[in-house]
Order: C-alpha cells, then sequence, then structure tokens
DNA sequence: GTCTATACCCTGATAGAC
DNA sequence: GTCTATCAGGGTATAGAC
C-alpha cells in the first residue's frame, strides 16, 4: 500500500521559514561577517533564490536586525535564567556564563566578528552593539552593587570602572579563544579573574 | 627673481611613495576593514590610478601584509623602548602602552577591526594574528616571572592563565573605548585592572 | 511564496601604451 | 612609474510571471 506518511507541507520540519533564515543568516555571518556574506550565498543555504530570500527580509539590512534581534530574544532568557538561578553571586553566574559560551562557538563568532566591523559608525550594527553595551556596563554595576551589599563588604572601589574590565575580559578572551582554542581556556582564564576580582574586593 | 624655491620633485615632501600608501591603507583598512576597502578608494586616497597602485603592491593581499609588517616594525620599536625605559615593571610598562594608544585611536583601531575579520581561519592576516598573540601570552609569561623573581614573590598563579588575561583586558578595552570614547577611559580601567593583579600577586 | 530575468554598480586584476 | 582601456566576476535589488 502506498500512503504517504509524510507530513503535509504545512505542517513540515521547517517549524518557520523565517527562523530557519535567522539562524542560516547567523551562522554565515559569524563567519563571514556582515560585508563578507552575500545574500545568495544565504538563499542557497536555506534553499531558496536570492529574491525568494528577500520576500521575506526586503533588505540585507534589514536580516541583519532580524538576526540580531533573534539571537538578543534567545540570549536575554538565558542570561535571565543564570540570574535567577538559585542564591548565585554574579560572579558565579558570569563563570556559568563564560563556561557555556565555550560550547557554543558559533554564536561567540557572531558578535565577535561583528562588533569588530560595527566600530564603524555609519554600520548597521554600530547604534546596536553601542546600547548593547552600555546595558551590559549598567546591569553590572547594578549586581556589583549588590554583591558588595549582600556580602557585607565596605569596598571603595569605582565599580563603574570595574564593569567595563568585566565586559573586556570576556570579549578579549573570546578573540584569543577563537583564534587558537587549543592554547587558550575562556574558562579557565576567566574563572582565575573572578576569583582575584572577589579577593580583592573582599580583601579591602 | 622668479626662482623656484620647491625642492626637486625627486626630494619631494612624500618622503617615499610606499610608505605613504602603506599610511593611507592603513588608515582605511582602520576604518572599514580590509575587505571593505577597495584599492580604488586608497589609490584615490594617494593620488594614484588603481593600476598605479598596483604597481607598488601586486595584489590587495600584500598591500596588507605590507601594512602589517610596516606596523609591526614601529610598534615593536615603541615597545621596546618602554620596556627599556628605566627601571618599570611590567605593569608600569603596560599602564604607559595602554596610555599612549589612547592618543592613537587610528592604530587602535586597524588591529581591532582587522583581528575581527581575521577569525575565518582563511583570512589573510588569520596567520599573522594567531602568531602574534602567541608571541605576545609568551613574552608575558616571561616578563610576568621576572616580577615574580624580582619583587620576592612566591606567588602560586599560573602565569599561563594570567598571560591571556592581560592581553584579553587591552583588547576589549580597546572595544568598548573605540565605540564609545566618552563612556570609556581605557587607562582609568586598565590601572585599576594592574593595580587589583599586582595586589594579588603581592598577597600571596 | 517563489521563481526567471535583468539592471546596474563595484570589485580586483591584467595588457599594453607612454 | 603611471596611465587608459578592458575583463570577468560578484554584489544588491527590482519587475513581473506563475
Amino acid at each position: 500500500m502506498i500512503e504517504n506518511n509524510q507530513p503535509s507541507k504545512k505542517t513540515r520540519i521547517r517549524k518557520d521559514r523565517r527562523e530557519e533564515i535567522l539562524q542560516e543568516a547567523g551562522r554565515l555571518f559569524g563567519i563571514h561577517g556582515f560585508r563578507g556574506t552575500s545574500l545568495s550565498s544565504i538563499a542557497e543555504a536555506v534553499d531558496l533564490t536570492e529574491p525568494g530570500l528577500l520576500h521575506y527580509f526586503p533588505s540585507k539590512v534589514h536580516l541583519l536586525q532580524g538576526v540580531l534581534s533573534y539571537r538578543d530574544q534567545q540570549d536575554s532568557e538565558k542570561y535571565n535564567a543564570l540570574l535567577d538561578a538559585g542564591e548565585n553571586t554574579i560572579f558565579e553566574s558570569l563563570e556559568d556564563l563564560v563556561a557555556k559560551n565555550e560550547k557554543i562557538p558559533g554564536l561567540v563568532r557572531l558578535f565577535t566578528v561583528l562588533v569588530g566591523e560595527s566600530i564603524k559608525e555609519d554600520h548597521p550594527a554600530h547604534d546596536y552593539f553601542l546600547n548593547r553595551y552600555a546595558e551590559f556596563r549598567k546591569g553590572l554595576v547594578n549586581q556589583l552593587a549588590i554583591f558588595i551589599e549582600s556580602e557585607g563588604l565596605n569596598a571603595d572601589v569605582d565599580v563603574n570602572q570595574l564593569a567595563p574590565l568585566i565586559g573586556a575580559v570576556m570579549d578579549g578572551l573570546q578573540i584569543q579563544w577563537l583564534l587558537d582554542p587549543e592554547q587558550v581556556s575562556m574558562s579557565d582564564s576567566f574563572n582565575l579573574f573572578s576569583e582575584i576580582i572577589v579577593d580583592y574586593l573582599k580583601k579591602q
């Protein structure tokens, strides 16, 4: 008996064509950068022609913005889960985050490659990254204050200078790790950093 | 009396056409990246046509390599001068380096933008940066050992994990500073970092 | 929703004259 | 040492058919 047991075309595995496109585009942007990725290579990766792809996202820049907000959405879920999880301190949460990142090189690459390109003021992701870092620093300043408070420390450290430092270590380790994963362990170096900072705060 | 006091064409201000090209190419690579910079834009900047430019550097990749080794040469002179200067510790030298970098955003940009692109394994600067970081870490490991020795510390820190950390802070601060120079001071944050690390080493 | 066809621009690079 | 002319290729995006 010849029956078609495949799911109907509408309910196919491809949950959502848009989402599939965003994933592939993100993967390719992470490898070649935004400028280095052609629409046709993305179209090919999702089995579409170029105009077919542009039916979902009217331009390459729209596609980039789609990728960034798609990733952001997933990221913030992950990050909030880390912060909420039990009685973790901010430093334990950050250590977890770095450890998790070490398992998803593609995503780490995406941000590291794009942020380099986006230093140019008219790059379509420039403002995105500018805001992202400002928000990240703001969040850290708050959490550091909470940490100092809850541990009963009276550290006279300027958390406004400490916050960029913590982001810097994460970014800088990503660069070295992506270039040379055999030689550089993000987790090991970050954990050492974290330990040093905590020591410093407690010592004062 | 009408005499031509201009220097002859041969001895013109333009010391060397090649050097002029390397400077302009470096400037443009730092803004737009390697992929984002066209040969014609470089040619225009030095008042040449495209084939005229290719007379000095047979291809765009040759030009990039020229830029990198040209900058390296100047860099190593500067870096060695810092290390040799008096009785500076490695940390004092690094603080000086960061302070100097803060005065040359163009050069900082060049390396930050290019390293992002060069994570891709077949990028023409990939091996260059791979080696550059490996060398940098190696140098730091040595200098950290010298520091620990000369200060009479018996720190049981793993300098192999500390070295990537120091490079990471410098790179990461550069990113945030280039994106948002009003909000982030490389020097202030790096000096805090330096102080924390030195404290940590002495405390043990 | 996806295609073919196409417009139009910019790219790196070469050949060959001056 | 620098130019004009030219090439082949790839880029984004649009018009319009199915």
